[in-house]
DNA sequence: GTCTATACCTGGATAGAC
DNA sequence: GTCTATCCAGGTATAGAC
């Protein structure tokens, strides 16, 4: 767990989030940690390997922020979800599933399948937060588990696109809108 | 008009829309086609050009389509909007903001401008539509007519990359639970 | 409008010294 | 764990003949 390994990555899921996976190379890593392109090839061997940890990385992450949410009511429950794509907005990126998802065509094998691990994930844990909310009285709407689900995840995945794209804070927008129709 | 430009510009479009516009080279385009690098570099000198073209078309396109639309009650607008998604997702394809917006940071400077008017058009549309529908008594919801446009249009954008990724038709889900928030 | 040929560069990746 | 040096493949792009 070396110091260096940790800044690769992050500065690679910076570079991921923001101009794409085939956008970046090892040199857009290396100059500005000052070392060598070898270095980082020491240790990620290929650039899939460090795809892969990145995605690998941030599904940990979720697991552990989402264990830790886990006493606090739905509506919270929500709101803290709604806050990782505010963060990652604050910082121009889009999500990773939002950077990844699109050229999925193209990418390694083994980031494809993480990729689709992760994202079956997400959804999942929503379900559980709305079905929770439903049951306890908290939350009222017309559609399916599934469907409001899949409504509220892909409304903030693309809401950092288009605030990219538009130069307009589409993520508000979209997050004002999302209690008021629970 | 030749019609080489014309297959070449549907099949980059295709390669945008599935592998991302940094994965694909001028090979790609040329080897289907059974022409040769140099050609696709006679239509299109600079692969920015490419771009620039693809963005381009599909805003005429869209703009083509709405006003024949004109005459369609809002309920059929949207479905005639949403259909459009439907035929990408059958061919497999994210839309082209999908597509291009991650990696807005790494695009040329033409696509970028002609991205962020594209997806301003498309929002500005959206919201006359659904202005049209509560006029008339035929929508009914209590977010604001900006909050519930980028939430249709946001949902309908991220359910195609969704469906690739988690493998499950959540344009479907997505699309079913439309009308019913209306 | 399409070809052949080629220039030029950048990218990912590895070998071997330190 | 990081370096120097280098390889090789592939990518965009252009010149000039047909």
């Amino acid at each position: 767990m070396s110091n260096t390994r940790t800044k690769i990555m992050n500065l690679a899921e910076k570079l991921i989030r923001t101009k794409g996976y085939h956008a970046f190379s090892y040199k857009d890593i290396s100059a500005p940690l000052q070392i060598k392109n070898a270095a980082v090839h020491y240790h990620f061997p290929a650039k899939a390997d460090l795809g892969e940890a990145i995605i690998s990385r941030t599904i940990r992450t979720f697991e552990l922020q989402t264990e830790e949410w886990k006493p606090l009511s739905p509506e919270k429950k929500l709101e803290a979800f709604i806050n990782i794509y505010r963060e990652s907005k604050e910082q121009n990126m889009v999500c990773f599933m939002g950077a990844l998802g699109p050229s999925y065509d193209s990418l390694p094998d083994n980031m494809k399948a993480e990729l689709t691990i992760a994202s079956n994930q997400i959804r999942l844990w929503l379900r559980e937060v709305l079905q929770e909310g439903k049951d306890k009285g908290l939350f009222d709407f017309s559609e399916t588990i599934e469907e409001k689900a899949d409504t509220i995840v892909t409304a903030l995945l693309s809401s950092l696109i288009l605030s990219i794209v538009s130069q307009e804070d589409v993520l508000q927008t979209v997050s004002k809108a999302i209690p008021k129709a629970l």
